[in-house]
DNA sequence: GCTATTGCCGAAACCGGTTTCGGAATTCAA
DNA sequence: TTGAATTCCGAAACCGGTTTCGGCAATAGC
């Protein structure tokens, strides 16, 4: 009850240069520096100049806490970790939050992670965590149809950027890579092997990339001049075991699909499963071709054929998106889409059946 | 040129209820608050409940940021993923990350997450992150033997706490996983399936935690009274294909093992291939047992037996850890270490020359 | 009953910045 | 040459907290 101030000086005044340090080093007031380091017109080009080359000299950088109790803003980018999330897409967090932490540390910015374990807790999280000034913005992973944090965070006017792409684009910006051209191409690929019947197993339905996906495999359907059979189409699977059970359905119809496209890596694996239960032979008596470029996909037998995204790459585009947001550029210059990259590798066949 | 100040209001002045105006609804000045809520000595019981009463009533929250130019602290923990660490770790990180960030946010700290490329980036990334006040302290990942980071650490006074042990405690505090217990029940657990000729592949030799696993190791040979032949003693391996090639060679011996622990489950789906290749069948020709409990030892052929760590619950206590650190508390009561639990599969069975 | 403590709180300085305001020096217009 | 408009910087207030200092009232000591 009695455990006053720090019981260390710990790190406090570990030699910091402040502004007051600048500004006496070259003969002014701290306020003139300040005004000087953010670009304030009444400051003279000379003295600016004088002003930004000795606090470089001095390595002096701005304390982002005092600067934040004045200016809200603390140059600090928000990712929340969504707890109840399915595990399938754990291997993408890591590679995605290091180009996140990367293309924040490349701007002076800093993330910062929190965790929410359902969606009440998540919008609340994204409240205090502005509210107390922890978060500049946000970055929300795995954009939805229906999404309550766009809702939200666009109702309040916080800063954010989606990984994936929003059909109302107000105050929406974005990255995403476009799996429709992905599920395109796949189609494009399998239709050239001869192969006719070909189904997909798409997706979470409750995400945006499920809905480009399937516009994608219709595209391809529809360019190969493919008829499309409902009973070839599949949804809502993002596990391998979702997509066991999908492609066993699939494989065990009258007449089975001679190709199968999915809209996850994780799900062409149970594919995989489901065709050796039944002996076949990926590659040759069924084709496979997934998406997301997973691990096990290439150490699989044989190699999947799939089509690769660089998740890393875009945690740095995201984060470089964001603090252009954050610093107030147009929304209409901060979408950006890249495709995915394919790479042939050995489920893929010519049709048994010609 | 001419960017001046804040281009939106953005955020700033949304609401925020001050000390100020917890002091002005008490009647009292924001000095008396102040101390009353840091639990000075010098504050009557009397205030100083009605101040922590009024503040919770009124929803008061510090803006950390303030408290920071003052105190130094600012709330956060810091975390400095190393970019060139190999993968194979990748998928705990996740779970380990949203440990942390539950762990913090739990005890209303925030979790910064930075990024490193290299070691020496890694040490100028520690410092600036403690000097700009991102981070009042530092959880290492993966302790190593010689650990540059906790020589840094230790010698400027940041608080840390380790993911694994220290053999020089000084300084040091840490949460760890007795995987040494693992490694010796491991031994006696296939000792009672009556294998004699055990061997053992170990993990990265710079982390702490291969020296203990070997000697888990060689303490359950002992209590079985097994002798240690030095041919079957294989180190370093940390991945899929480390664990193919290393296996491949103790099954290529003039007299084979009948059983092989291995340090990491990744290296245990590694003997699987090299036993597939041999056309060895896994828990009948040859046992295994892994340690980590990776999803996809559940999902081998046959089940992998091993022991599984949770690293979701190893963040949030290494996020407990570090903020008593950071408040202070005895180094020495801020060391904790639990057993890794045995998971029994079907990748051992009775050894199949008795 | 008077002084010396002690308990408790207000006043004010401070932390490291930003921003408003005003005024001196210079330039411009007449 | 003078008045007005600019240009440029210093002074001071402010942000939301913490911490030092000093003083008043109540208590204790004699």
């Amino acid at each position: 009850m009695t455990r006053n101030a720090s019981t260390s000086p710990g790190g406090a005044n570990r030699s910091r240069v402040t502004i007051s340090d600048v500004a006496s080093a070259l003969d002014l007031t701290k306020s003139t520096v300040s005004r000087a380091l953010n670009n304030y017109a009444d400051i003279s080009e000379a003295t600016r100049l004088r002003v930004v080359r000795m606090a470089e000299r001095m390595n002096y950088q701005p304390l982002s806490q005092a600067q934040a109790i004045k200016t809200g803003r603390t140059r600090s980018l928000g990712f929340v970790l969504q707890l109840g999330d399915h595990d399938a897409q754990r291997p993408f967090l890591a590679e995605f939050l290091a180009g996140l932490s990367e293309g924040s540390t490349a701007q002076g910015y800093t993330l910062t992670v929190a965790s929410a374990d359902n969606d009440t807790h998540l919008i609340e999280t994204f409240r205090t965590l502005s509210r107390d000034r922890k978060a500049d913005g946000f970055v929300l992973p795995r954009a939805m149809i229906e999404d309550p944090r766009v809702k939200v965070l666009r109702d309040t006017g916080v800063p954010f950027v989606l990984y994936g792409r929003q059909t109302d684009p107000d105050g929406c910006c974005w990255f995403d890579i476009r799996g429709e051209d992905a599920m395109r191409d796949a189609v494009q690929h399998l239709a050239r092997l001869g192969h006719k019947r070909i189904a997909f197993i798409n997706g979470g339905t409750i995400y945006s990339y499920a809905k480009l996906r399937s516009e994608g495999f219709h595209a391809g359907m529809a360019d190969a001049n493919l008829p499309i059979d409902p009973k070839l189409i599949s949804e809502n699977a993002v596990t391998l075991e979702n997509g066991e059970q999908a492609a066993g359905a699939l494989l065990d119809l009258a007449r089975p699909p001679t190709a199968i496209v999915c809209a996850v890596d994780h799900v062409a694996l149970g594919v995989y499963r489901a065709a050796a239960a039944r002996e076949l032979i990926i590659g040759r008596d069924i084709s496979v071709v997934g998406y997301d470029g997973i691990r096990e996909g290439a150490h699989a037998q044989p190699p999947l054929t799939t089509f690769v995204v660089d998740s890393r790459n875009a945690g740095v585009e995201l984060a470089t998106l964001l603090i252009k947001r954050i610093r107030g550029e147009a929304l209409d210059t901060l979408r950006k889409t890249v495709p995915a990259v394919f790479v042939n590798r050995g489920s893929t066949g010519a049709c048994p059946h010609p």
